[in-house]
DNA sequence: GGGGTTTGGTGTAAAAAAAACAATAAGACT
DNA sequence: AGTCTTATTGTTTTTTTTACACCAAACCCC
């Protein structure tokens, strides 16, 4: 084989880190790899990129695959590519993270993996390949966003209540509950700039005072953002 | 052609963004290129990795058979793979920006480069492939890191008056010289970081009050960090 | 060697932002 | 009615950021 023919032996796939809140810890979507290699183990959900498909279509792709969900939020994170991270050949892989709504998620059969599981972050095991430190970089990256750019809502339901907020960034922030951000500072920052408009509706069905809903509103955000404010929690 | 093996008829590269500071503007190193496609036209410098190479290792070779330099300042910061990127195939390209001190630089007759030179960010044309967009994105992404890691330094001899820094920073972020930042603030903060030592010489060969001269101190800022604070500018 | 020119170096006061902190209100449940 | 649980709200203090102007040191030229 030619030197210039083994340029070409070689491919690359993306890797998806789906995060997901369901009110308590931040949760990361994996499946359970059908076939070799590592058969049987934890993994991200990833797959090859087709020879025709870009890069972040690929990485649509595979959350759709998995999850039935389009359109949420994607990101291109790093690209990891040590010559033996794949037993198999020289792969390198694009990594990505993704941020869905748990309530949304609909579980599609993917041919890809045996099963799918939510796993809390604080309680992921060994994984296949090099996706321990993809995972790590990618939540990494995460708790950076959040703190910067308007992110986080894309974790909760569309109409939530301002607890479930603080509770999501203590959650990503790997915070103490209700000790990491301090109530009321919390609630006049946020408020403060403007892009949460108040719903008519209450919380519904809680055993004590229910609290007002609020929805994130992108236009108030984009305005926010031509005044030269930026986000920062 | 099977579909298994399409996957293979693909190849990746590194390219990289070497940045450069002389005390003007903010500078990056092109290459006029020496081969098809894109014969003539300035490019980022990069190559295709071998087989057997990392990609940090692949950006390290690119930059060192161009300047001779081993051991900068560099960091992945984005793979792009749009399809049609390449018009000889499917070649995606994994982006890295370096640091390097100008004074540093001896060019290197590299086989790939007709020609290398510094362009000035603002004065850089049209170049080749999607070379423009990756120029962009790694400029942002200097843009933010320089304001919260200590990678300035990087850009300066290693001995520097605060003028000198100043002045980095603001051609790194675009901002009128003498204008953007006030000199005593600038000052101040800087300074009360304590990550710079004072150098027993001064300035020489200039027609004006010579001024200090200072020096980066990592072990210092790995104090800094290590007690809680951050970097930022 | 004196005056002009150029950049180096320094502190304080006002404003803004962040942090610390606790009591009342609303509804569910018994 | 009383208890329980979470929601909601403002003020004070501290810290950080901004704004701002004058003297000092070296060189140059006459």
């Amino acid at each position: 084989m030619s030197e210039v023919e083994s340029f070409f032996k070689s491919a690359f796939s993306v890797d998806n880190v789906i995060f997901g809140f369901d009110g308590g810890d931040l949760k990361v979507l994996l499946i359970q790899r059908g076939a070799a290699p590592f058969r049987g183990k934890w993994a991200l959900p990833g797959d090859l990129v087709y020879p025709n498909e870009d890069l972040d279509t690929a990485a649509e792709r595979v959350l759709e695959q998995l999850t039935g969900l389009r359109g949420v939020y994607l990101e291109q994170v790093r690209t990891f590519g040590a010559v033996d991270r794949h037993p198999l050949g020289r792969v390198i892989t694009i990594a990505y993270f993704s941020l869905i709504k748990v309530s949304d998620f609909a579980l599609t059969p993917a041919s890809f993996a045996q099963s799918a599981h939510w796993h809390s972050i604080s309680d992921v095991g060994e994984l296949a390949f090099d996706h321990n430190e993809i995972l790590d970089i990618c939540l990494q990256r995460l708790q950076r966003k959040v703190r910067n750019a308007p992110v986080g809502f894309e974790l909760l339901p569309q109409k939530f209540t301002l607890t479930e907020l603080q509770q999501l960034y203590e959650s990503v922030l790997n915070l103490p509950k209700n000790k990491g951000l301090d109530k009321r500072n919390f609630r006049k920052k946020i408020l403060s700039m403007n892009v949460l408009v108040e719903c008519e509706e209450m919380q519904e069905g809680v055993a004590h005072r229910p609290a007002k809903l609020y929805q994130f509103d992108r236009e108030r955000y984009d305005q926010f953002v031509a005044e030269g404010f930026s986000f920062d929690i």
